[in-house]
Order: C-alpha cells, then structure tokens, then sequence
DNA sequence: GAGCACTGC
C-alpha cells in the first residue's frame, strides 16, 4: 500500500522541481523563469491545491496568452510544465542519439522485446498467441475472443505505445534501463497484489478480465455473462495470485538477465497457469533447465503442500542442475534436492526436486496420481528416452485425473528442438493441443560449410585433411571433430599427432589433443561432475583439437569451439525384433542431429562448421531420429505397465508407439516367464488375439516389477532363495545388469610404452579370468561365474581403482555393481522379508551344489535364449563348425572368443545376448544340461506320446507310473517350432 | 580368434 500512495500523482509533485535550466532560445518565458522565488511559492501551493482538470482547461489558453503581459500563476504554471517537457525531450533526444549508438542488433532486441512489459498486467501469452494466428492467416474465432473491452483495451495500449514516444517522456527512463529494473518492477507489482489477498479490487479486476477472455474463448459469449461472478468462478477460480520472494546475489541476478528464457516467463506462467500441459522449445543454451522451475516456485507451486519435479535423462544433469538452481536461488540442498538411482539429498524441506526420468516412473508406480507434486517437467523431451516416452503418456492421464479430483497439477514438457508433434498432434496423447512456447537461444551465427561430393568409402580420410586445412588456414578457434567410433577417434588423434608433433614455442602447427581416448572422456565428465574443470585451456600458441564421438553432440559442452568438422555419421545399435540378435552400424545421422553438431560452434563467437558430404545428401537425412522406444526390445516397460494395471498397452498413448511385433514379443516373454497369465488358447480367433495382448499380471509377475532390472534377470532374482543362492543370484544379475565390466585392454596404443603396458594387463586379464571361471562344476556357470568371481574378488579387495586398474575391470562399472547389489537387496528383502539378504563384501565362493543350482536359476531366467550345438551330421557348411543352432535362427551362432566356454563347447547353453559383428556371437554364457531343459522350460517344450522303449515303470516310492517322452523345444508359436532334441 | 555409440530404474 505504502508503494501505491507513494506514486499517486507523483508527476504533479515532480513539477515542483525549481531547479531546471532554462531554455536560452525562449527569452520571453527565460524572465519570468528566473523569479525562481516567487515561482517556487506559487507551484508549491498549486501542486497541492490545484485540481488536476482545471489545469488541463487552461492547457488550450496558455497558447494564446503568450506574449508580454505579465503571467498569472497559473499560466506560469502552465508555461512551466511546457518549459519542462520541452527540455525533457531535448534530453530524450540527447539520450536517444546515445541509445542509438548501443543499439543492439534486431535479433538481440527481439530477445528483450517482452521484458519491458513484464508485470504490467499485460498478457503477453495471448498476446502471442494472438500475433502468431494473424501470421499463418488465421483470422478465425480466436481472434474475436478477444472482444468488447478487452479488445479497447488492446487498443488503448497500442496506441498508447505511440503517444508515450511523443509525450511520456518520463517512460524513457525507465526503459533506458528497463533491464536492471525489470526484477524490481516484477516483485512490486505482484507484491502489490500480495498484499490484497483477501478482497481487493485491482485483483478482481484482473480476474474479471481474464475469466471474460476464457468464457468468450471457449462459447464465444461476451461481457453480460460474464460480469456474472459465480461463471467466472467456474471458469477460473479466483485465487490470489503468489509470489514466493527469492534471495538472489546481485551476480546470479545479472547473468541470469542474459538467459533468453527470462524474457518469456510472463509467456511461460501465463499459459502455465490456463493450460494443464505446456511445451516449451527452447534450445540448448536458453536456461530454460535453471530457470522454468524458478519460475514455477516463484508463482507459487511449490508453497502449498506440493513440490515441483524435474525429470531429466542423465543423473548427472540431475545432480549438477539441483546444485546450480539452489545455488542460483540461495537455498539449501534440503530444499533444491534431488532423487537418482542410488542417492539423493531429498528431505521433508524439498520444494524443487530434481530426478532422473526412471525414478519418476518408480514413483508413479507407488503413487499413481503423484499427489506430492503440483507441477512436474519433463526436461530434454526431444531425445526421447523410453522412459520420458512413458512418462509424458502416463501423464498425459495423470494431469486430467488430478485435476478432476481437485487437487491440479501442471505439466511441462521441454524440448530443445521444434519437432513437438508427436507430443502436440497426438490426440491421443492430448485430446486438445498443448501450445508451444518457443525461446530462442543465445547463438552465434554458424556459416555451413557442404563438400561438393560426399566420400563414402574414405571419409575418416576426408576428416583429417579438413581438420589439417583449418589448422593451417584459419583463425584462431577450438576444433570439435564428430567421428562414429572409439577406434576412428583413436587413429585420427595418432594421424594428427604424427602430422602436428607439439613442440614447446611453436607457435604454427601445434595441436594439442584433449580428448583422444575414452578415459580422457571419463576423466572430463567426472571432473565435470565435481565442477571442478571444463577443458583445460590450450597452452599459447597451440590449438584446441576435440576428436570425440556422439557424447559431444548433447552430453558435454567445450568452451572456445569455433570450428566444427563433422562427419555425418553416427554408430547406431541395431536389434532385429524377430530373432533378437544386435549389431552396431554405422549409418547417416539426421537433420537435426547434424545442426545440434553444428550448433557447437557457436557458443562463444560466430563459427564455421564444415560438412564432409553434399547438401544433396543432407536433403535425404530423416529430420530426426527415432524415438529409441522404437528401436529397442520393450518388455521391461510393458512389465511396468502391467504393474500399473495397463492391462491393454497397445491403448497406452504413446508418443510414438513400438511396433505390434515388439509388444506381442513382449508380451509373450512376460508370459513364458510367468510374470502374465497365459491367455485363454481356444476360442474365436479375434478373441485370442486380443488376450494375447492384454494379458494381466501374476503375483510373481509384481514381484519382478519391483526388481530394478530386466524381467530375465527378475526372474532370476525372484527363484534366487533356494540353496541360499540368493547372495550369488543379486551379485550375477547385478553384473550381467551393468554393461562392459571389463576394461577394452584390446584398444590400439598410442606410443611403445603404452603398447608394452597393454600387452602386460591383457596378459593378466586373461589369467584373472581363468581364476575367476573357477574348475569342475564352477566352470560350467560360464561367462556367469567369470562375473562372479570378479564381483567378489573386487569386493573383497574393498573395491579399489587400483585393484580394478590391475586387474582390467572397469572401475566404474564395478562401483555401479557394488551400488546396484545393494539396491537388489533391499529390493529383494522388500518383496520377501524373510530371507534376511545382505551384501556381504567377503562372498565366499559358491559350493559346487550351490554353482549346479545357479545354473538352473539361470536357465529360467534365459530360457528364451537356449541354443544347442549343431550336431556334426547337420553341418552343411565347415563354417558351421562348432556353431549353435537357435529356435529362430537358421543361420549357426557361434560363442565368443572372450568367452570361457569358448573351448568348452557344451551341448546345451544359454546366452546374454547375440552380437552380429564379423559373425553372429552369442556372448554371457552358461551351460545347461539337457534334461533340464523339459524340467524347468515345459511353457517351450511339446511333449509326444509315452515312448515303449525304455518301457514305462513304477515308481515305489512316490507310487505312479513314470516313463519317457520325446520333447520338442519351441518357442513362441507353433510357426516357428523348432526340433531342439 | 575378437573389433561396441550413448543412457535410465
């Protein structure tokens, strides 16, 4: 309130300023002026006396009274104030020439363009909308939902606008400096309406507006219905508005004024505010990350019993981003916190929590309607991960259920690219269309350079020469060359080296290599995880050369890039949904993927980025990539939903939905794991059909969702507690869940001493993993048992870099492991707490009737994935030899030379995965025996008719008939039946 | 006898 009186009729108070210059050119009126004592009695008393509209009459006669006959007071007064807008323009016209001089450029402007109105009331979230339909021609009914009043109001603004330039000078000073007030203009104005929370009228006013703009919307109705208070109340309901005072330090202040996202917050809560679900493109670089949920705790989501979320795809990104908000916004981690896999900071103080996508989707599973969130955001939305895939369709049902209850909440969904369809023109996702808010982002120009002809065979080749014509002809400017793999990244990095030896002094042709091998990568991530450096700046004379794969396109940022060389390429990981098999394949990147790369050349200063193929072939890029849930096996995420009681996943929205093949393959696993009932096998064929893919869950099938792993491994983890194998089961799926536990000892070196040192681990390797494969029984687990006893022996040794360094684990796997068994353990413990499971650090190794039980374990959970060795008459072909035939294969697989029954060769096993490289490799083995296989897999065996020889017995002691019967294995559906044995 | 980009629960 004390604001408010402050500024009433401040200007007439102004006016009693006695202290103006006077005009030299207007002598007449320079006389009189310089009375200043006499003057400043009269004004004095005016100023407060004097009516306003009295003073306005008198404006027209001031004219005409000009000449020599001495002044009233009131024509002094008046000549006065014409006096002083004289010199104020004269100074506006001054400041104005000076503007112009810091004038920024029209894109910068148009950044900025929405600041000068923030916290004035004005909506600018319709406003653009508004703009936006007039551009595409649109002049439809949503124009004329703007109407009556509302549409005067506009107007007046407009027009409003003009006058201000030719009359308001006081306005100038304000927008001369508008950034830096513009914080201050924001609290004033919604402190204002803080303090009239109970009835006040400029909040009724407000929104009696807006109540009219959304019922003349929605039924085209205008003002006489809405003027009635209980509509409105339907409509919106009135509830004051917030604002959650932030204690930001002047520097975060500043440099969040440079955040092109600032400027369309009013945008963003404004359509927030009247929409369920927003999407908000902004692009790497527009802050929109740190700042939306700002946002959104400043308007008051997170002040009531709720919080606010943000999912993001890498932990990371979670991690780092929670510290930098409650940094930015001067809290504490208890209340700016964050959830990832196995940690998190979250306490009952948490108002904005940070998490990575899975973990959102574990919390739906245990609170459907997310009640302790009011507003959640899906960050980096573009890249698709099957998990935000999932997300935003649970969601886009969560959303409208929440707010039928009563209790709202609001969804943001961000991307850093435009392509948003799949979220906006997907009715079935939303009925009616989230709007798009775009931000632009603080980007350089990047000129785009093509080859004329694009090389297909020698493009590595290609790459080099252009990195080395940069180096020679260009400006100063980091490189960042994109390359598809480790091994390509390697033989550039030797090829530049040898082409550009660093000497100390030189000053023409020195490269300095940053980023050359895979542990400089992880060095830099985990250096960036501490914050401690980006890339160290290159020593003075050299040049700042990145070779890097895909990592650099999103996961990572390198300061001081000006050039980018890209190849075009990118190595993808390819699953054949019939017979499951992998494979990586180097293919064409995509349009967007392509800009994203180029787009690394212009963080700093404007960059060039050179494409090594023709725009012809960019013309036939896809515009994007595919969303992976497309690419990839879906039964983990078809588990969870069955868990979530989406019986028919086929109706799930999703963005983009896997194939039929992909869900019925799911669905038919789940059930040969038990996790399904098995649907009903008569009936009408248009019955069956549906059944199989609606299929609910079992009990065990709910257990094994509760497991953090693949339904295989689940499984597995669910039969762990016989024979007290439950310890060993935790500790295999847990290494057979993290990827790559051993170090690539097989990498080419760079210099002799590295290549000698090399040779000596690979040497060591391969002697741990004859230990760790263990003798006799032990052997048979396989690549299994090889996991085990690493995994134990690392325990053992507390898990040190050192010990994994020296042994050619991967130190990072094996702590993902070592946190990853105790989170099975308490997964386990949760589902069946009488098995008393712990992580033991001194595992001792198992028995050998515990290693026999392991196996059976194992065949259960892999049973899909058996594979018998081709008998020696039905080797057609001598490369055939020691190969293994598949149920859905009619090739022969072969098992990896990494692998310790590589020599074995049992008769029957089950494998991890199979891996087209040179040839088709199954890898993660384990051996089976064949009796087993009828005995523990009967949902893939066919029985025939009791056999007379050997002639059926009785057996004594359990009292029935026994007697042998062929078995066929097979899987799936009869159409792919295979005679096994 | 090998040759794998990146992630999340």
């Amino acid at each position: 309130m004390g604001k408010l009186r402050k500024k009433h009729n401040w200007k007439g108070r102004q006016q009693s300023d006695p202290q103006q210059p006077a005009d030299q050119e207007k002598t007449d009126v320079v006389v009189e002026l310089q009375d200043g004592g006499r003057l400043k009695g009269v004004d004095e008393s005016n100023a407060l006396v004097l009516p306003a509209n009295k003073t306005k009459k008198k404006k027209v006669s001031v004219t005409s009274v000009s000449t020599k006959r001495p002044l009233t007071k009131k024509q002094r007064k008046e000549l006065q104030k014409v006096l002083e807008r004289k010199e104020k323009k004269a100074q506006r016209a001054d400041i104005l020439t000076k503007l112009a001089e810091v004038q920024l450029p029209e894109s910068e402007l148009k950044l900025l363009y929405t600041t000068s109105k923030l916290g004035t009331g004005d909506k600018l979230y319709q406003t653009k909308m508004l703009s936006d339909e007039i551009k595409d021609g649109d002049t439809g009914p949503k124009i004329s939902s703007v109407s009556g009043a509302n549409r005067k109001r506009k107007w007046k603004e407009d027009e409003e606008e003009e006058e201000q330039k030719a009359e308001e000078s006081s306005d100038l000073d304000t927008s001369s400096d508008e950034e830096e007030e513009k914080d201050e203009e924001t609290n004033e104005t919604t402190e204002m309406i803080e303090s009239k929370e109970t009835i006040s009228p400029c909040l009724e006013d407000k929104q009696e507006v807006k109540g009219e703009q959304n019922k003349t919307e929605q039924d085209g109705q205008n003002e006489k219905k809405i003027s009635d208070p209980e509509k409105i109340q339907n409509k919106t309901p009135s509830e004051p508005a917030v604002f959650v005072p932030v204690d930001r330090s002047p520097e975060i202040q500043e440099a969040r004024l440079k955040l092109p996202v600032l400027a369309e917050e009013q945008v963003i809560m404004e359509a927030v505010r009247e929409n369920p679900c927003v999407v908000i493109c902004g692009e790497t670089g527009s802050g929109k990350t740190t700042q939306v949920p700002q946002f959104l705790y400043e308007a008051g989501y997170a002040s009531g019993s709720g919080i606010i979320g943000i999912t993001e795809p890498r932990r990371v990104a979670a991690v780092s981003m929670s510290h930098r908000v409650a940094k930015e916004m001067n809290l504490p981690t208890q209340v700016v916190s964050y959830q990832i896999r196995y940690e998190g900071n979250v306490t009952s103080d948490t108002k904005i929590k940070f998490m990575t996508d899975g973990v959102l989707l574990k919390e739906i599973q245990k609170d459907f309607l997310l009640q302790r969130y009011s507003a959640i955001i899906i960050d980096e939305a573009h890249e698709r991960s099957v998990y935000t895939d999932i997300l935003i369709g649970l969601l886009s049902r969560i959303v409208p259920l929440r707010n039928k209850k009563g209790m709202p909440m609001k969804l943001l969904v961000m991307s850093a690219t435009l392509r948003v369809e799949d979220f906006t023109d997907n009715t079935k996702l939303f009925r009616t269309p989230p709007p798009v808010i775009k931000v632009d982002a603080r980007q350089f120009p990047v000129t785009i350079h093509f080859n004329k002809r694009t090389p297909l065979e020698d493009y590595t080749g290609e790459v080099f020469q252009k990195t080395c014509k940069i180096h020679r002809m260009l400006p100063p400017g980091g490189i960042l060359v994109f390359l598809t793999g480790q091994a390509e990244v390697h033989s550039l990095c030797r090829r530049l080296r040898k082409a550009f030896p660093f000497r100390k002094g030189n000053t023409t042709t020195g490269v300095d290599e940053e980023a050359d091998t895979s542990e400089a990568m992880r060095k830099f991530k985990k250096a960036k995880q501490k914050k401690t450096v980006v890339f160290r700046p290159p020593p003075p004379g050299t040049r700042l050369c990145v070779v890097a794969t895909n990592v650099a396109e999103t996961s990572l940022t390198i300061p001081g890039i000006k050039y980018v060389v890209d190849c075009g390429r990118v190595k993808k990981r390819f699953y054949d949904r019939v017979t499951g098999v992998s494979s990586f394949k180097v293919t064409w990147t995509s349009q967007a993927s392509a800009n994203q790369r180029a787009g690394r050349a212009g963080r700093t200063e404007p960059g060039h980025c050179y494409r090594l193929y023709s725009s012809a072939v960019f013309g036939d890029f896809s515009l994007f990539s595919e969303a992976e849930i497309t690419r990839r096996p879906v039964e983990d995420l078809v588990l969870q939903m069955k868990d979530l009681n989406i019986d028919k996943v086929v109706n799930f929205p999703f963005p983009t939905s896997p194939s039929a093949e992909a869900l019925v393959a799911a669905e038919q696993l789940l059930v040969s794991l038990g996790a399904l009932k098995e649907p009903p096998r008569t009936g009408r064929v248009k019955d069956i059909e549906r059944a199989r893919l609606s299929c609910p869950i079992t009990p065990l099938g709910r257990a094994m969702a509760s497991f953090p792993v693949a339904p295989r491994y689940a499984k597995m983890l669910a039969l762990g507690k016989q024979q007290d194998c439950l310890p060993y089961v935790i500790a295999v799926v847990a290494a057979m869940t993290v990827r790559e536990i051993f170090e690539d000892l097989d990498r080419p070196a760079g210099s002799e001493d590295e290549s000698s040192k090399l040779t000596q681990r690979r040497a060591r390797l391969t002697q741990m993993r004859r230990l760790w494969a263990g003798q006799g029984a032990s052997l048979l687990l396989g690549d299994l048992m090889v996991m085990l006893g690493a995994v134990g022996a690392c325990e053992f040794a507390g898990c040190t870099p050192k010990f994994c360094e020296e042994n050619g684990l991967r130190y990072k796997a094996m702590v993902e492991i070592r946190r990853l068994r105790g989170q099975l353990t308490n997964a386990v413990n949760a589902v069946c707490p009488e098995v008393g499971a712990f992580v033991n650090p001194k595992m001792t190794p198992p028995t050998e009737h515990q290693v026999f039980c392991l196996r059976q374990i194992v065949l259960a959970g892999l049973g899909d994935h058996l594979a018998r060795r081709v008998q020696a008459e039905d080797i057609l072909d001598p490369k055939w030899k020691n190969g293994y035939k598949t149920p859905l294969m009619d090739e022969p697989v072969f098992i990896h030379p990494s692998s310790a029954l590589f020599k074995t060769l049992p008769e029957f096993v089950v494998y991890q995965e199979i891996m087209e490289t040179t040839k088709m490799y199954m890898k993660g083995l384990s051996a089976v025996e064949a009796e087993w296989v009828p005995q523990l897999l009967p949902q893939y065996c066919h029985f025939g008719s009791p056999l007379e020889s050997p002639s059926p017995w009785l057996c004594s002691s359990t009292g029935t008939v026994r007697c042998h019967r062929s078995s066929t294995f097979c899987k799936f559906s009869k159409a792919n039946t295979v005679t096994m044995f």
